[in-house]
DNA sequence: ATTTAATCAGACATTTTTATCTGATTTTAT
DNA sequence: ATAAAATCAGATAAAAATGTCTGATTAAAT
């Protein structure tokens, strides 16, 4: 199967997304994201813990505690998620898998691929979260 | 782990890319290959048995037999490969992993994933693997 | 004919990723 | 105080990807 990024890393983008979508300060239960963005409650768990552990979002524990994003959605990049979770290998490894793929010693594709690799990672830095988000909310008022 | 295509799909490319620079004819044994391109030998077997049930390469049997491409390298492209190994599925999907993404239902990066997703196709259409090849000669002379 | 070196087919094993379970702890609301 | 609803931690399970093994078959070289 071909993929970018992780089920983890896709799964923990949509809920700091959705995280950004509510009200700054709202407390939003696993069980929440869960059901919204229909991701394994368990699991959406897990990755909510170790984005917390990254410090991107911070959490309350018991009744009517919640998830919230840790600092403010204007200071949250797409790339914040991706590193956290999968790590910024990919934007440093050869598309066809040649351990030694270098400017000296390239891959047949080595500038198309390090080009397109350049722009995939400002697809993810050259927006913040609260600017995203506004593109997401009709998929998440479709509750 | 981020990736863009399998171990598999990876291997495979650049099982063609190195049966295409090697003489035209010529059977090159999976052993062969395994030892050049560092792949566990019993691993890549696997693939080429596959990518010959694809049609994209051919095979004899027997002392001296081996492998060679099915078609002339001019006709053979990057893509073939990953159709036949990983599918083009990527090529229609979400990169956040929204199960609804559409041009009406669009996720916050849609359309600069569209465009890279565009561009990444053209890379591996673009040239066929005889023009490839030469890039790699390099690489496989360095044995 | 026999040996040798290769593909082939299918089962098996390991590792990684994805997902679930169990129970403990915390905090609010009644 | 007690119940309810949440996170948290760690173990476990299931599925997918990666890698290995065994033996059968084939065909060239001796």
């Amino acid at each position: 199967m071909t993929v970018i990024f992780s089920k983890k890393c896709e799964y923990g983008m949509q809920a700091v997304l959705y995280l950004a979508a509510r009200e700054k300060g709202t407390l939003v239960s696993a069980d929440e994201i869960s059901k919204v963005l229909k991701i394994p409650r368990e699991f959406v768990s897990k990755i909510l813990q170790s984005l917390r552990e990254s410090g991107l979002i911070s959490s309350s524990k018991g009744k009517s505690g919640g998830f919230s994003l840790a600092k403010s959605a204007s200071r949250i990049k797409l790339i914040d998620v991706v590193a956290a979770i999968d790590g910024l290998d990919m934007f440093d490894s050869c598309v066809l898998g040649f351990q030694e793929c270098s400017p000296t010693h390239p891959c047949p594709v080595h500038n198309t691929w390090g080009s397109l690799r350049t722009q995939t990672y400002d697809m993810l830095t050259s927006e913040t979260i609260d600017k995203l988000k506004e593109k997401t909310l009709h998929k998440i008022s479709s509750l």
